[in-house]
DNA sequence: ATTACAGTTGATTGATCGTTCAACTCACCG
DNA sequence: CGGTGAGTTGAACGATCAATCAACTGTAAT
């Protein structure tokens, strides 16, 4: 593979979470990677096949970038879950509350996305929602027998998004805290419960 | 006050949901508003003073617009507040899952919002919360006592945001349908443990 | 009638945008 | 050595953008 063609995309995947995708130039882009304009429509037919590539590579990173080195040293799947969204909260708490999920702040910047474009959103909400499900189920016999483990496990991406939400809002982590404090409250009645 | 300008902030209001505010150009608002650039800026300094003025009308319409029709004929507390949720179910529903909170939406949209946008973005927030913090109180004697019930309402508008959010990715009612599921047995697990 | 000013008109500006393209380099192969 | 083509260069293009402004209109006060 062409070396220039991952310092585009590994440019573009720090600028969109940055500034967004639309508030991204081409010319940032190519300032930050070190190249032409030619170059970057030599590999990518338009600015959106760009898109295309870096969440592609978001995909293809969520383990080995994301979940494998949170996971590292923690075995237990429930505790796998939290230690997970302690990762999110250090991230906010790195960046003074400015942290977004890359592909949060991309599934609602972008209104009317081209199928290739949302695709591919929906195709990394799954991967995040699916390792999330196999804590889950690998936690199974612990949980009440009724627990619908799918619906939990949107459930914990929707506590992550929608607490990263509020706290980059208001500028403050209380938010954040507040929501994963009621999963956690959730997941210990769920917990006291189990087989039920 | 001029009709003109409410034209214009009706116009962006609703310019802005459909295609966010960077999508969103002066042309297109003119055009809609059926107004002359001149008589926006007479009005407005800059593009972002529109903003403002869009949030700050979503922020008086609030109980108006929103919570009161919602909550025509609906008394009891708890119940306020999965009715409200379910209008955002119809809104995803009416729009096959195209519909996003506008204030959500623009929240992650603007990366680094100037103060004057970001404090009434923060305030939207504070006033759904609110309103959902006093159905809380309302129902304080039905809720175990140590609930943190700021933290709970900031959660319920979590399991709004975050679910909007994933259905709107992947254009099905599913997750947003298994977030208000989760909430709903955790508050069931929270009114089954009243005064504890 | 005169003044004053809020509101309107719409062509125009300069900046910035994504994209194009003809010319060029250079490693590799027959 | 000559040829091929992937990869690079950067000036240039047309479109679109937010914003400007001098001229104009209607109304209300004096």
């Amino acid at each position: 593979m062409s070396e220039t063609r991952d310092r585009l995309v590994y440019a573009a995947m720090q600028l969109f979470q940055e500034k967004g995708y639309g508030s991204t130039s081409i010319a940032d882009i190519l300032k930050k990677a070190g190249a032409n304009s030619g170059s970057l429509y030599h590999f990518f037919p338009a600015k959106q096949d760009l898109l295309t590539a870096v969440l592609d590579a978001y995909f293809h990173g969520i383990r080995p970038m994301l979940l494998d080195p949170a996971w590292e040293g923690v075995d237990d799947p429930i505790e796998r879950i939290f230690v997970l969204l302690a990762r999110y909260r250090q991230m906010l708490a790195d960046t003074d509350c400015f942290y977004g999920c890359p592909i949060g702040n991309l599934a609602l910047e972008l209104h009317e996305p081209d199928p290739a474009v949302r695709e591919r959103l929906a195709a990394n909400f799954s991967a995040w929602t699916g390792a999330i499900q196999e804590c889950l189920e690998a936690a199974a016999d612990r949980l009440p027998a009724q627990v619908d483990r799918k619906a939990l496990s949107q459930f914990v991406l929707t506590t992550m998004e929608g607490g990263v939400m509020q706290s980059r809002t208001h500028r403050s982590l209380e938010a954040f805290d507040a929501s994963v404090g009621q999963l956690r409250d959730y997941f210990d009645y769920l917990l006291a419960h189990r087989g039920e």
